[in-house]
DNA sequence: ATACTTTTTCAAATCGATTTCAATTTTGTT
DNA sequence: AACAAAATTGAAATCGATTTGAAAAAGTAT
């Protein structure tokens, strides 16, 4: 059924039919009525890709989806499509082939071309990071999930990452731990910097010196948190606490440690970044795990929602909202053992 | 830039450069290399919007993303991306509102009027699913992952859900084990159903008595394995063994075993469905988890490319694809203790 | 050189909507 | 009733490509 049958139907023209279900104010609330009535009865409904074209607006909101299976990406969409999903807008999931630095400049050229996306919102920056320019240059709207330090404006969204790990360092430290480990993401994205940033400044602020031997960087796998807080332990002068950048590091330092019979909560200390996940709760864990906690799903909403302000104008300039986290203490953490000191 | 000011440019009618770009015989090979060339050079880039209206053909494959965040829905979308990234395909994430059917039911209709997608990729089918029904009245290309046995043809690939189960309460059985509790997934689905009958018929043609006591359906989360498992294990006449739907599951019934004292492997014997995950691997938890193993990756790089093969041509008559799934040994498994029966 | 294919190119129609600008109808005022 | 102002409707242009059918150019055979 196209617009030009269904006017005729109506006895109407294609003018006053698209305006009338546009919602443009100069169609009498009587015609209107019937046009949208009819419209559901004969199941009308306008071909998007003709709309597309003439508006120059898609309806969709583009995510770049490297080929990592990042568990936090399923609940970040989750989070966008509670929100969209009362705005006839989809999300469109761009494949990246490589997670190469070239690849996704070329991806992002591309996209702005063949405007298949209203606006883009871009995961993980780096420090300087050139997309961003890139994206900026090209003129589609975009939001960085994240931050970056370039020189240029960008509209973005973060959790306090730094203020994070500082209070959850400190709060080991206020504990009685000196040894301190840190298992962070994967170096290179400002978030593991950031958290990075925030470790080592609350061990200097307490006049305690950093030990690159209890430093990791990796993916967010239990594998990866098993094999370094294993390691770790094995030290000579092992760490008494770790911090972790997610619940799968955690788990793996649970692990580890009980691999070598320590007790997590007495003579190891845990805390963990808990993206909040309907799947695993850090309150369920055993010992339950002290937790910095950010909800990615309502990051996911709030995202949406930021675009949608962005796409209906709202200056990019002025967007820059930094999230608290929450530091919610459970069993997984306690008093160093004075034995161990 | 647009094709007319580019062909303009090249001295060139639309119709030629547009021709030469798509690849069609009637334009000379010299002419073709100088419009491709030319097309780089300039940035010429077609507007996806237009050659959408005019060919119809959107360069989309839609996924229904319900609200609950599952971990699942991330690696098969990745898959889907590691297959879809070198045609000119996406993937629209289509939120919906509620998991109710009618709404479901009025999406599908909302996204075959409107052309928002080439082909529809379903999850999680129902016994006699309506959708399914609705999806082929519609005409809207369609592949379900998972199955139905609703009398309408429709393409699915799905996962011998049925024999992987069965595998797994038998090995169980061989084991010894009797009181075997089963923690499906969360009922009406058809692969619920169908790891139901596997349980069930291992039991039956073992002479085993079904206790309805012991299975239990929910989502796939460390929360409800714990519940259930703890709840079980508390009965007078307590479970020997556990058949689980996901690694979450899985990781409740450990805690839930370890929190009355019961060894996993020794006390309690468990088997899980593995759907591989790069953060979460069956060989790392302690014990090694026995699993029912097959890759939700792959499933979804498989479907991503049956469903381009449907929009190729093929029938969708023909495309029933049943994959085997793996039964891992590792140590969560073990004889039934001999005092327990 | 002529006639006839074959190859290459192009003008114009088309896809299905939105929107400008003009025409018509309705309402309000005197 | 006459006229202006406001409200409503519609014809035609437009968005940027693809594709049909016709024409021009090149190639081949007589």
């Amino acid at each position: 059924m196209k617009l030009k049958d269904f006017a005729k139907q109506l006895g109407l023209s294609k003018t006053t039919v698209s305006r009338a279900l546009s919602g443009y104010p100069e169609v009498s609330e009587v015609t209107r009525a019937r046009v949208v009535e009819e419209a559901v009865r004969l199941g009308y409904r306008p071909n998007v890709n003709a709309v597309r074209l003439k508006t120059g607006r898609v309806g969709a909101i583009g995510v770049v989806m490297g080929r990592a299976g990042e568990f936090h990406f399923a609940e970040f969409m989750a989070g966008m499509a509670e929100r969209l999903v009362t705005e006839d807008t989809d999300i469109l999931v761009i494949p990246m082939a490589d997670p190469e630095y070239d690849a996704e400049m070329q991806l992002y050229k591309r996209l702005a071309e063949s405007q298949r996306v209203d606006a883009i919102i871009m995961h993980s920056p780096r420090p300087n990071d050139q997309r961003i320019a890139l994206l900026h240059e090209l003129g589609l709207p975009f939001l960085v999930h994240g931050r970056s330090d370039i020189d240029v404006p960008h509209p973005w969204l973060d959790i306090d990452n730094e203020g994070a790990v500082r209070r959850a360092t400190s709060h080991l430290i206020d504990l009685g731990h000196t040894r301190i480990a840190m298992i962070n993401g994967r170096q290179g994205a400002t978030y593991a910097l950031h958290r990075d940033i925030g470790y080592r400044g609350a061990l200097q602020s307490h006049g305690i010196e950093i030990d690159p031997q209890l430093i990791a960087n990796g993916n967010f796998t239990d594998e990866i948190g098993f094999r370094f807080a294993r390691s770790f332990l094995e030290q000579p002068k092992p760490p008494t606490a770790f911090v972790a950048g997610s619940m799968m590091t955690a788990l793996g330092i649970y692990r580890a440690a009980r691999s070598l019979g320590l007790q997590i909560g007495t003579d190891v200390s845990v805390i963990a970044h808990d993206d909040v996940f309907p799947y695993l709760t850090a309150d369920n864990m055993v010992p339950s795990l002290t937790a910095t906690r950010s909800s990615m799903r309502a990051a996911g909403t709030r995202c949406a929602d930021l675009v949608l302000q962005l796409l209906a104008g709202r200056s990019p300039l002025e967007i820059h909202e930094l999230w608290p986290v929450e530091l919610i203490l459970r069993e997984s953490t306690g008093p160093v053992r004075t034995d161990q000191t």
